[in-house]
DNA sequence: GTTAGCATGTAAGGAGTTACATGATTTT
DNA sequence: AAAATCATGTAACTCCTTACATGCTAAC
């Protein structure tokens, strides 16, 4: 019934959270949020937005003529966009999977999207969130501490600073965790600038 | 005949450059450098080495009794080790593959294994192929910007601290580029700090 | 009038993981 | 003697991209 990951769904959920979209817009939104920084593909976005058709959990509502909203509004002929509604399933389903905060919800795939819908989350569940992946980042960067001290020999000095530079990005991801940990204690939002 | 992009047949073909590896070692290596931090499957692995036995690139042989080696070196019953090592053509091979300096050479998956074999290049191809994935970053950079300018209000903190933070890692890549084009343009070897 | 962008989809295939299956060796 | 680690492999499956297919609309 419910996939095992399953983080484009969740993604999708949370944008029409706010507001109906059509999925040439949710693309361009998924693609320049949420830590996705590369563009998704179409051959991923509109099977996936069918099977949350088919789950229930949205439906479809054929837009020809004007919709409520900001944008530039072009008028279509024969067929409007295709826009995308969550349904009261689909916002209870949504709440549900973004409320999962075991092992599954702080790995490399699954955080970014997770943090991206904190605001929708209470306090003690966002906490745990960023406590585990900051343990799992931990965990990472004293593997790659050990290999790079083990293997300063072995490599050539580029091989090395690829390392180093690797080592460097996870030792930035853990004060960035730290920060963010604080300031969820202190009850505050996010800050909007650190060292 | 040549695959598109086989990243990971290039990571093999390079490590066993330097000296015959079985396969769980070479997993190991793979894991623990090449910007690879996350662990590789032996479901990909062991397919790819017999991909490369196939064509010719590498050779097996069983290890039951000792080799040359500085390891632990338990001996082994039954089976030992397969050690594979490269052939003729696999290091001819090797030094072409790792030679393409064209767009797909500085893509996301594709550079970080090319940089960590830049030693095994001439000068030129290095400078070439960090120039090409500057401009890219460059380019994802300005992207990433724009989009951040424009979409201050329609989110909330939690996902404009994601992208801000997104951000900030494209901007240290450029500025880490930009050291290492600087340093190769003076013809040196890698940096060991930066700011 | 043609290029660029908007808009929606499908089929085939690439690259990888998980779960399974097996067995030796080393450490506790 | 149990647990961890070494060592090799296969089959099924997941997730995503590329290439194809179609047609409208806006700008130059």
């Amino acid at each position: 019934m419910a996939r095992r990951s399953d983080v484009l769904s969740l993604a999708i959920l949370g944008l029409l959270h706010d507001s109906p979209l059509h999925g040439y817009e949710l693309r361009k939104r998924l693609s320049a949020t949420l830590g996705m920084f590369r563009a998704l593909s179409y051959g991923s976005l509109y099977p996936a937005l069918k099977l949350l058709l088919a789950q229930g959990w949205v439906i479809e509502q054929v837009a020809p003529l004007a919709a409520a909203g900001p944008a530039p509004l072009p008028l279509h002929g024969k067929r409007g966009r295709i826009v995308y509604q969550l349904t009261a399933e689909g916002k209870e389903h949504f709440q549900h999977a973004l409320s999962e905060c075991g092992p599954t919800s702080w790995e490399d795939g699954n955080f970014d999207v997770r943090f991206a819908f904190f605001a929708k989350l209470d306090a003690e569940t966002r906490l745990r969130i960023l406590e585990g992946r900051r343990t799992r980042m931990s965990e990472r960067l004293d593997g790659v501490r050990q290999s790079f001290a083990r293997s300063r020999e072995r490599w050539d000095d580029y091989t090395l600073e690829l390392q180093r530079h690797g080592l460097e990005s996870v030792e930035r991801e853990v004060r960035w965790l730290d920060d963010l940990i604080d300031n969820e204690r202190r009850g505050g939002s996010p800050p909007g600038s650190h060292g």
